[in-house]
DNA sequence: TGCAATTAGGACCTTGATGGTCCGGATTGC
DNA sequence: GCAATCCGGACCATCAAGGTCCTAATTGCA
């Protein structure tokens, strides 16, 4: 599926409503998570991780908070990916991991990811949070109906 | 870590095999384990899967075996890759599942994964197997050492 | 006609990563 | 000194991926 974690969906979610409500100024887990809508732990990890890779800012103490190192315009989306689920790699056995793959020499594509993960990382590169929160567009819900699994 | 799984790796490891082996001719599962030094049984449930979206074909009986479709080099790498890990999307929330996120009418970020799932779309439909089972150049190993965990 | 070789299509179990929660410690402002 | 926060982990449950196996269905050959 190619699919990414919802933790990173998470923090493109929290990103954007730390942009949209603080000029300067913080905000604390508890009221991001409010905001959102989402579990007020998992927010707070969230926040954890996006502070560790400096995304974000936290100030303890009393009125303490976080907020955005940089403007969302400045933000590539794959920095947020990299934060949250590491570093992009298609499949284990990428970048000169030994001994890890048995069939190590009869493997024919060895080492041969990398032009893909390239091409990716390019992709995401390219692409802003900013883009993501973008300016209109909510898609609109036409009938909240019961979970239509489409054909996939 | 946007990691696409081990069956798709594989995929790509016995589709190239085929193609060196078989012009016009056959390879039957187990001859590919061997070949790939992966096991029967796995190489066995990649086939099937690949025989399921039309890049092999499977003849059954005494003389049966497997064949490709197509030329790799006409077989682009996005189409193995929905194959095996189902179509390209990232997040679980993408192209209209109601009432699956709770925080619906909360989240900004509603259906802004499109773009950048077509990003991806674009840069892998570019690339073809051929292109990955690629001319010269398997990755040398410098120096058969431990995995080393690089620093992420 | 019977037998052996193969694919086709699932069922099944195990394992690992993800998602989510919680707790103690450090810091800061009042 | 106290309350409000962030910080850094540990911890556990769930779920999907990986992998194996079993039973048809098909085909060629003796």
């Amino acid at each position: 599926m190619l699919r990414l974690s919802k933790l990173t969906d998470y923090a493109v979610v929290v990103l954007t409503r730390l942009d949209d409500a603080a000029e300067g100024g913080v905000l604390t887990a508890p009221v991001l998570a409010g905001a959102t809508g989402l579990a007020e732990p998992t927010v707070a990890k969230v926040l954890k991780i996006l502070a560790h890779a400096g995304l974000v800012e936290g100030r303890r103490g009393a009125l303490g908070g976080y907020r955005l190192t940089r403007p969302l315009s400045d933000m590539p989306l794959i920095e947020v990916i990299t934060a949250m689920d590491g570093p992009i790699a298609l499949t284990a056995c990428v970048d000169n991991s030994f001994g890890v793959c048995e069939s190590e020499s009869a493997c024919p594509v060895r080492g041969r990811w990398d032009p893909v993960n390239e091409a990716i990382r390019r992709a995401l590169t390219g692409i802003s949070i900013a883009d993501l929160a973008g300016p209109p567009a909510i898609v609109p819900h036409p009938e909240p109906v019961f979970p239509i699994f489409a054909a996939e």
